[in-house]
DNA sequence: ACCCGGATGTAATAAAGTAACGCCTTGGCG
DNA sequence: CGCCAAGGCGTTACTTTATTACATCCGGGT
């Protein structure tokens, strides 16, 4: 399973994000390597600015960034990276959001359910499998084939709700 | 519960197509009566063409149907009705599509898992509660509380999978 | 050196969605 | 009836998101 419920926990909890960061680019540079998939320095970088939070970017975001570090400042240079991180399964598309966000749990299941905080912003991913059972399930009934899911909640995060506040960004 | 297998089957099959789009009419011309709201001309049209087919519309569809019959044409006019129905609950807005159904069953569940058959591209609603279920257990053991879902399947329907053929527009 | 495919970069354009404003109708009220 | 407030409709203008098309560059194989 692609992680455990105190994972979602530490999503939203404050923790050493360099880390994570540095966990899931190493990850993302060996599975990458078994592929025979090549990670440039664009798509490096792209996928570092998306470490940099829990939050999702949008491409546009991610271009200014990419743009302003010498990388090209149109939106393909920006739509190609993400692209070719979210078809290795390190990065994911939030329909939602119109964003992406790096993928934390790279190599697992690669079609977790999202947990979107409404406060703070952040992104968790939750174990879809269970989710998509019951999908599957309903759909079948009615003898349809289910493919892909998308399934995106939104809500508040146990940090958030503990603060009580109603916005924090931190 | 919004409906039951057979409504899904009933969706993706043949099926006198006329019927569906009167008994659904009806039923929102009197929920928005007991809501005190109203069903005006451009709103009514709106939902008549979403109606027309089990397919989803893009707004600029939708805009240029009602720009031909007379209606604005210019880009509010559309959003504007498409989201009064879809607060009224007669119209869904699918989040993978950027596109808009009628709702089949006004007034029962509102927030259904939504089944898109990838060959004919028509869109089914089904029971979303176990699969909203599995969610918000998952993410509440993680502390998260759930409190809107998007669920959209990409798959193939009963009919299209019986025709064998990859392609159908039917 | 030559060629090739993949990766970058660009310009241009499409598609989706929103803000802001004015006019007109509807319906309540003196 | 005349008046006003609210809601609905239409328009202009604009923002945000995403794609198409094409030139260039780089690395590896021959
Ligand atoms: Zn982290
Ligand atoms: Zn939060
Ligand atoms: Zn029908
Ligand atoms: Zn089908």
């Amino acid at each position: 399973m692609p992680q455990t419920d105190d994972q979602i926990a530490a999503t939203f909890a404050p923790h050493d994000h360099r880390e994570c960061a540095h966990r899931v680019l190493d990850e993302a540079a060996e599975r990458l390597a078994d592929q025979g998939a090549r990670l440039t320095p664009v798509r490096r970088r792209t996928l570092e600015i998306l470490l940099e939070s829990h939050r999702a970017l949008g491409a546009y975001e991610v271009l200014d960034r990419l743009a302003a570090e010498g990388f090209g400042r149109q939106p393909p240079v920006a739509y190609r990276a993400l692209e070719f991180l979210v078809q290795h399964g390190l990065a994911h598309r939030l329909q939602r959001l119109n964003a992406f966000a790096a993928c934390l749990h790279p190599g697992h299941d690669h079609h977790p359910a999202f947990l979107i905080c409404r406060s703070c912003h952040k992104v968790a991913e939750a174990a879809a499998a269970p989710v998509r059972e019951a999908l599957t399930h309903v759909a079948g009934q009615g003898g349809f084939r289910v493919e892909r899911v998308t399934i995106e909640a939104l809500g508040l995060c146990a940090t958030c709700a503990a603060e009580d506040a109603p916005d924090s960004t931190a």
